[in-house]
Order: C-alpha cells, then sequence, then structure tokens
DNA sequence: TTTTAAACGCAACCAAGTTGCATTTGAAAG
DNA sequence: CTTTCAAATGCAACTTGGTTGCGTTTAAAA
C-alpha cells in the first residue's frame, strides 16, 4: 500500500486511506471502470460525494484520465504515460467493446497529430474505436 | 416548409408540425445543438418528453447524428452526408471549441481507416478535437 | 370521410452528479 | 510525541438530464 501514497504525495495529494484504496481500484483494473462502478464497489465504506470529489482530484493531478464510455457516463482508466497537474499527454486511442461495453486504452494505435491544421489551434485529440476486445472476441 | 415534410417522409417518418419545426431547428443551426438547448427553444410550444423521443427517432433514421460534447451533454448535427435508418456514415472530424464550447463539424478532415487492426473488429472510428472555432479564434 | 397506428402531452419518476456545512484526519511545525 | 489547521470526509438535501406509462390527439392511408 506504501507505493500507492508515495504515488498520491509525488502528486501533491494527502495519502489518506480511501485514496490509497482507490488510487489500487483502479491500479488492479486492466481496463477502466465508471464512476458509479468505483460506488458501488465502495459504498458501503467511503460516501458517494467523497468519491466524485476523490476521482475529480484524480483526474485534475495526473493519475488517472478520462475515457470515453458506451453511454456516456464518466469512465476513467489510471495514466500509463507519466502525466502532472494539468497535463495530459496521451496519444493513444480508446476502443469501446460493442458487446461488453468496456473501454479499452490501445496503447499501440495512436492519434494522429494535427496541431495547426486549418487553423483551428488543436490542443487535444481524441480518437474512440467502436468493435470487439480481446475477450469478446473469441 | 413542404421540404422539410419531404425529408422526413423519406426517411420513414410522419411529418407532423413539431417534427417539421424540429428539423427546420436542426436544418438552421450551422453547429450543433444539445436537446437540452431545443428543449429551451421549443418548450413553450411542445413537449420535453416528445422532443426527447423526436430526436431519437432522428438520430435512429439518419436525419441527425450525435456528436461529442464539452460537458458530455446529448449534442446533435445535421446529417450532411446521406445516412439512413441505422445507417449512418460520418467520416469527419468534430471540433469542439474551447471558449464557446461549441461542437462543429469538421468535413476537411477525415478519421483515420483502421476497420480491422489488430483484429479489433473496427466498425466505427471517431475523432475529437479540442481547439478553436472560426469565429472564437478571432 | 372514416379509421387507426403513430405521435403527443402530462405527470411522475429515476439516475448521475453536485453543494453546503459540520466533523475528522494527515502531516507539518513545534 | 503532541499540537495545529488546512485539507479531506460524511451526511443530507438538491439539481439536472433524461425516461416511462398512459390517456388523448393527429397524420395519412383506405
Amino acid at each position: 500500500m506504501d507505493m500507492f501514497a508515495e504515488t498520491l504525495k509525488q502528486k501533491g495529494l494527502k495519502a489518506t486511506k480511501f485514496r490509497k484504496t482507490l488510487l489500487k481500484t483502479f491500479s488492479d483494473c486492466n481496463s477502466s471502470l465508471t464512476t458509479n462502478e468505483v460506488v458501488k464497489n465502495l459504498e458501503d465504506r467511503y460516501n458517494k460525494a467523497t468519491i466524485y470529489r476523490a476521482i475529480y482530484s484524480f483526474e485534475k493531478n495526473g493519475i488517472i484520465h478520462q475515457v470515453p464510455d458506451a453511454k456516456g457516463l464518466s469512465r476513467y482508466a489510471i495514466c500509463m504515460d507519466n502525466c502532472s497537474r494539468g497535463i495530459h499527454h496521451h496519444l493513444h486511442a480508446h476502443l469501446i467493446c460493442n458487446r461488453c461495453n468496456q473501454t479499452y486504452c490501445i496503447q499501440e494505435i495512436s492519434v494522429p497529430s494535427l496541431s495547426n491544421t486549418y487553423g483551428l489551434n488543436i490542443e487535444n485529440a481524441e480518437l474512440t474505436l467502436k468493435g470487439n476486445c480481446r475477450s469478446c472476441r473469441l
């Protein structure tokens, strides 16, 4: 549990018991989690408002990043890249599986670089794919 | 108003007064509209449930397509491509403007073709850009 | 003109997410 | 090792976006 505490402090967040648990939850997940899935996992022990606030601050401090969701819910995955406060730099695509509705980070597919195309001053691009994930493809 | 009636019938929808108004609303808009913006426009004349149901059926029948929204709301734009029931084929990117939070279809930028990359069986790809729209760029 | 499935209006409901405020706690300072 | 206090948490009430069931109206085919 102490490596989670380390990560949290390094990102400038107080390492509470709850936050270590939350970080472990995301860290253990090989795909992504909706806020509600987290709430369902932890609501017997922690309050909904606390969970929402912590997820918000994890996102803001580069610990997790938002990923698209099949039904438009808030969904997050742990940052594999070395993100920091206010600066996420994910260049990978996201796959929404048509069967299990999970969202996966696909590190192997990167988003096209379009920074100043047509003078649109693009500072971020997201590539979202719909298909079948490895588990559901069988 | 009769060209709107034509479009509706052609897409297999009954051409009610409300639906013609709704189609005109999307047709007149050069960017996109959230469901709520439509509700605010029309709620003095039409019921919220009716509006939600009509938008759902417009989407399903290839009249409008969902576009990403800065705050995660449901947002739609008219189909410029010739879409039909259950079959949308939009290959263009979408731009979310950082300043006005509007979403625009960018016909000039197309999404990469990735159909069977890595065996993921990709049947749809979305490219979402964040930057500044033409009006806000000044 | 008649008929009827589809569309509409109303009201109640649901789920996701937010807010204000009182209480608790991690960790820095003494 | 204690004290201190800003930051984090719990609780409860609330807001917003969206949905559902059902009775009534209406477009358009016969």
